[in-house]
DNA sequence: TCCGACCCTCACATCGATGTGAAGGTCAAA
DNA sequence: TTTGACCTTCACATCGATGTGAGGGTCGGA
């Protein structure tokens, strides 16, 4: 498929899929007339960078972490450098401690809400200030 | 305690500090001589900032949802609007997306990391693209 | 044949989160 | 009293993720 066609997919602009690809995130092959040329696993890359871009991950790191990422492989073990499982550790924790974060934050506008709806069917005020 | 303190205490800039002032997510007192003065209790606020800031969240959004993760409240339940409770439902449901994505990437990684290690001990590669 | 809807590259603009530095005030200790 | 380590505001710089638009090629259908 062509660009414009992965745009309306995945919902990302013709500008940013250049720019992933610029980053080096995808690889689309070209047709004769210079055209980019999209396969069907392509969108759901695109959907999977879009998502760790907007968890805050930079370009830089979503291209050395998502080749370890894919089934069947594209880095074999054999090519693994030692600095690589490194990094892939030390992206590891740093997730585990956004998501962490980020799910104490969403505990707690639940638990918040929560509050505000037992509130509503009781229609009393509660001072937990005190 | 004045901000060279609070910056060494939670690692961001003076710089930093300020524009999180400037943004409204924490509200120093000030002092006769003008200079900002916190509160114990903005160390554990600063580093939550961090976090969703690091997360992906815009100070934007981490102005709207901080008054609401605060123990004591503040802000009361009489106070919030319609459209504040539908702001914290949509912010809900996308850290929970954010923590989706991320859980299945890093459990990805962890897989991967897991092989590797499985690979050195017994020391014959895989090849999973079979 | 030519128009409209695609595509290309290139480059400058914007926005949010930061860094950096200038010009100057406060204050404690030598 | 002066020096050094703080603090202030202001403003410009940078960096990454995006938008936008110019100038131009491709191609299928009226």
């Amino acid at each position: 498929m062509r660009i414009g066609e992965l745009a309306e997919r995945t919902g990302a602009s013709r500008r940013l899929l250049r720019y992933y690809e610029e980053q080096k995130l995808i690889s689309p092959g070209r047709s004769d007339n210079g055209y980019r040329e999209y396969a069907e696993f392509h969108v759901g890359r695109v959907m999977q960078i879009k998502g760790l871009l907007d968890a805050g991950l930079p370009t830089r790191i979503i291209r050395q972490i998502l080749p370890c990422l894919d089934q069947p492989r594209s880095i074999y073990f054999d090519d693994l450098t030692p600095e690589m499982v490194a990094i892939l550790e030390r992206e590891h924790d740093h997730l585990t401690q956004r998501i962490d974060c980020l799910t104490r934050n969403r505990d707690s506008i639940a638990e918040y809400l929560e509050t505000v709806r037992r509130m509503k069917t009781q229609g009393a005020p509660i001072d937990r200030a005190a």
